[in-house]
DNA sequence: CTGTTAGCGCTTTCAA
DNA sequence: TTGAAAGCGCTAACAG
């Protein structure tokens, strides 16, 4: 007998932590461990009279089968998430929420799991990213919100990190793509202003890290030309930056007359310092924003948006992870960006008699 | 030789998916397992050299001890918490990054993890710490916005799982409470007000469910009778509420020359329903509110506020957890909140010659 | 200093 | 239908 055998009278309640493992659900039982375990798994082979009671008495003992032992045999599935959490990125963990609750509910379904890890950057986000791949902490990796020479996809390329990457396909490079349409989005945004007979639009861009920035900005520009209007462009980093561009073009000699933002709450911020300047939205000017319905229906009046379905989103990197991990690969995904709901903040110009 | 043995030519590089053991880097090293595990641990009765040349090639094969067979020996340390996403949580879901931020950093220090899920509910969360508990995923668990009856601490309780509750300790009853004094706050709050003059103070709750709401609400009264000024009070409960609710204390016949709002976000809805009903703020209306400063200096005017330490209570609760696990209990804390940070939302009222 | 070895709790052949 | 037994990869006694 070991030392410090701890004292097992059955009938002692287990005051302290001796939480039950399947030998001691087998002995209660009076069967194997084997059948136990045929039994919690659902697996063929065991009489209907054994397996209840064997169900019966785990249940009584509170038992569940210890989560690390068994994945030393069965591979746990599960998928890493590195929540980025710099001042900058607060403001959009509100979606953010929204995104993981679309992607663990379909990692559910497939029995994955998600680890999540809060880092402060994207060089942190790697590293716990090699290390947890190291350690078999997970099977695939989600990276989001790209920026530009992302050391994530370094480490994920070096490693040969299964990974679903959100983003264009073209910076996702080997690895499978998620992508929402945003430039096409903006474009469509520009084209209603524009249509409604603006001639002066301008374009904020909050966050000059992602990858997106071009590509919108481009796709707002040709919008813009093909109605022969003129496109005013800012990227800016912080909020404080985007009310500046804001004022900026609003008390500038070329002032537009409608602006679209790549974000909700520059739009909330752009809406702050027009009220500022005197400027009556819609009339004075028009305002269309990408973002979440929730956050556009708040403000007033209420952003006219293109609503971005985060939580379809997470569903869609859930499925394309799931094909990666069974399939071995999956193909690329656009996720549909619903047309622009008119709110309130769009109307004609003033002066649309041009 | 077992069928199916894997075709270990020492050369080929590991094309799919064939991480490195234990054993294999031992083999390369020319030592036994015990050794490499001694070395990586930093355990004594290795030669330096040894050390050195098992750390060399452990890298040089970029290997990492499995997570699950590790855990499988010692109980990995690691603490659950449940992100509770319903529509109602998102507006605070921001603050609850800072909450993470600083949580983590401290587990960190400490050498555990973060379990990290999300669910719809207090009972998804509630089933989640029950299962987690029996399949040893983490040894305590971190309770947030409790709300009345909640099915977390009824599981916690059951199943005698160490746990850190954030709220008053009275309702945080056995567990331990780390907790912010947000009825002192508020308090203070309307004193200042009332100091400037105020003699009718509205407060505004956006929560009925969360455990603070009588706390707060008295405390509120409290300060007010002190005064001799009148409190009018609504509790709501959702965004369209607050607003609702704040337009109806701004147009009663008893109109409150300040407003105290739980939430941030909630000040911001007074401040757009005060504009449209074209109240100058703070000369019409002051207002003041408990929240984050990010959020209060975006807003115009920036809202004066009390600014909640969301990173330092972080930090309070992942010690507190440190101190549960290590010395096996640990007494109650309280977050200091800090003063009213005066910013442009507070003024003395207009009739002020009472 | 280093190697051997016994498990941790579970899944999964292979025999009975 | 069940049981015995071999590991999964690692840590930690215990021997050498």
């Amino acid at each position: 007998m070991r030392p410090n055998s701890p004292e097992t009278s059955p009938e002692s309640k287990p005051q302290t932590r001796k939480r039950p493992t399947i030998t001691d659900v087998a002995r209660a039982a009076g069967v194997s461990i084997a059948v136990v375990s045929y039994a919690l798994n659902g697996r063929p082979g065991v009489s209907p009279a054994t397996r209840d009671r064997v169900l019966r008495i785990a249940d009584e003992y509170g038992w569940r089968p210890s989560a690390a032992a068994r994945s030393l045999r069965t591979s746990e599935r599960s998928i890493a998430l590195a929540l980025i959490h710099s001042e900058s990125s607060t403001s959009r963990s509100g979606h953010f929420m929204d995104f993981l609750a679309g992607l663990q509910h379909t990692l559910e379904k497939h029995e994955h799991s998600l680890w999540l890890k809060v880092v402060a950057d994207e060089e942190q986000a790697a590293t716990m990213y090699h290390t947890g791949w190291l350690e078999r902490r997970f099977d695939a990796v989600i990276v989001r919100d790209v920026i530009h020479d992302d050391p994530r996809l370094a480490v994920v390329s070096r490693e040969h990190i299964p990974a679903v990457v959100v983003g264009h396909p073209q910076i996702s490079s080997p690895h499978i793509s998620v992508w929402v349409d945003e430039p096409h989005a903006i474009g469509q945004a520009v084209d209603l202003l524009c249509d409604l007979g603006h001639r002066t639009v301008g374009f904020l861009h909050s966050d000059p890290t992602r990858d997106t920035v071009s590509r919108t900005t481009q796709a707002a520009r040709v919008s813009a030309a093909r109605h022969g209007a003129r496109l005013l462009t800012h990227v800016t980093r912080t909020p404080e930056d985007s009310a500046a561009a804001a004022r900026a073009l609003l008390t500038g000699t070329q002032r537009p007359t409608a602006l679209v933002t790549d974000t909700d709450d520059t739009a909330l911020i752009t809406l702050d310092v027009a009220r500022r300047l005197s400027l009556n939205v819609p009339w004075d000017l028009s305002l269309i924003c990408l973002g979440s319905s929730a956050q556009a229906t708040l403000a007033t009046p209420s952003l006219t948006s293109i609503d971005v379905p985060f939580t379809a989103l997470g569903e869609h990197v859930g499925h394309a992870l799931m094909d990666l991990l069974s399939a071995g690969s999956s193909s690329n995904i656009t996720v549909p960006l619903p047309p622009v709901s008119v709110r309130g903040t769009i109307a004609p110009p003033r002066n649309s008699d041009t």
